[in-house]
DNA sequence: ATAAGGCTTCCAGTAACTGGAGGGTCAAGA
DNA sequence: TCTTGACCCTCCAGTTACTGGAAGCCTTAT
């Protein structure tokens, strides 16, 4: 299988996948004219890494579960540890991103949106942010 | 005031008020020795940038903020569309982290976490993936 | 005189790709 | 047989918003 059927078959594009390879991540057999083999063994792999990317695991969590994925002895501990922090940053961000988000939207719902200079959001950015924080604070 | 000052004024570090000056963002003007000197304005407005960027606004959103903060004859209607693209973009990435996390704290909550090789991290991972963020879906 | 600190510029690295240039390879149709 | 189009290859640059570090000047205090 060439690199595009491989593209085709993992969701990934040929890019990415020789990025993959590029960064040792998963390598590719060759064959006499320089183009790159995949089997299905590649395949499972590339399917592997598409989904844990997509769950957000870095790359470098990907090459730890994929060295575990492969290895029958694994301890589950370690992918669930692994998993757990993950879990833990993604927490971590949906409650930095609401808060920016309270912030936001309390701005954006005291502004007129009109013709008319007067703003609270750039107030806000201004200097009376913190103030405005309190408020929002305050009503919840 | 030096730059050292202006960082210490904003919160910002030397390197970052170095940095903007350099992407044409916030100039400062030169003492004799080549020196960057800061005004209160120069401080105003790096408060201000320092202020959007704790919001998540990107520099190019507070390029266009800074120079509608500048303008007295701006349209409340031009910042407030700003804000409410990002408001929006932010309530995406919330959306998302919420998907995410709760596919992985589901398939988390599963996984034993000890010396056995099983996990269905790992098969969710390898395959199982849709199936069981189907049953999560059901779930809610 | 020298040492400590602050200032300068410039280069490289971060994360994970993506786009594009320039150029081989292969299979099918005229 | 030639050519066309769809592949494939490598290498370089750009993305975001900084941060770290090297090499070297300026200033102030001891």
């Amino acid at each position: 299988m060439n690199i595009g059927d491989a593209a085709k078959a993992t969701g990934l594009s040929s890019k990415t996948i020789r990025y993959y390879e590029s960064i040792d991540l998963i390598a590719a057999d060759r064959q006499e004219n320089g183009y790159r083999t995949y089997t299905d063994a590649h395949v499972h792999k590339l399917r592997f890494v598409q989904r844990a990317r997509g769950l957000g695991f870095s790359i470098d969590d990907c090459r730890a579960l994929l060295s575990l994925y492969q290895d029958k002895h694994r301890a589950s501990a370690e992918v669930k540890n692994i998993a757990q922090k993950h879990l833990e940053e993604i927490e971590g961000k949906i409650a930095e991103l609401q808060d920016l988000q309270q912030t936001l939207s309390h701005l954006v719902e005291h502004c007129a949106g009109d013709h008319r200079p007067d703003c609270p959001i750039m107030d806000g950015l201004s200097g009376e942010l913190h103030e405005a924080s309190a408020k929002v604070a305050k009503l919840h």
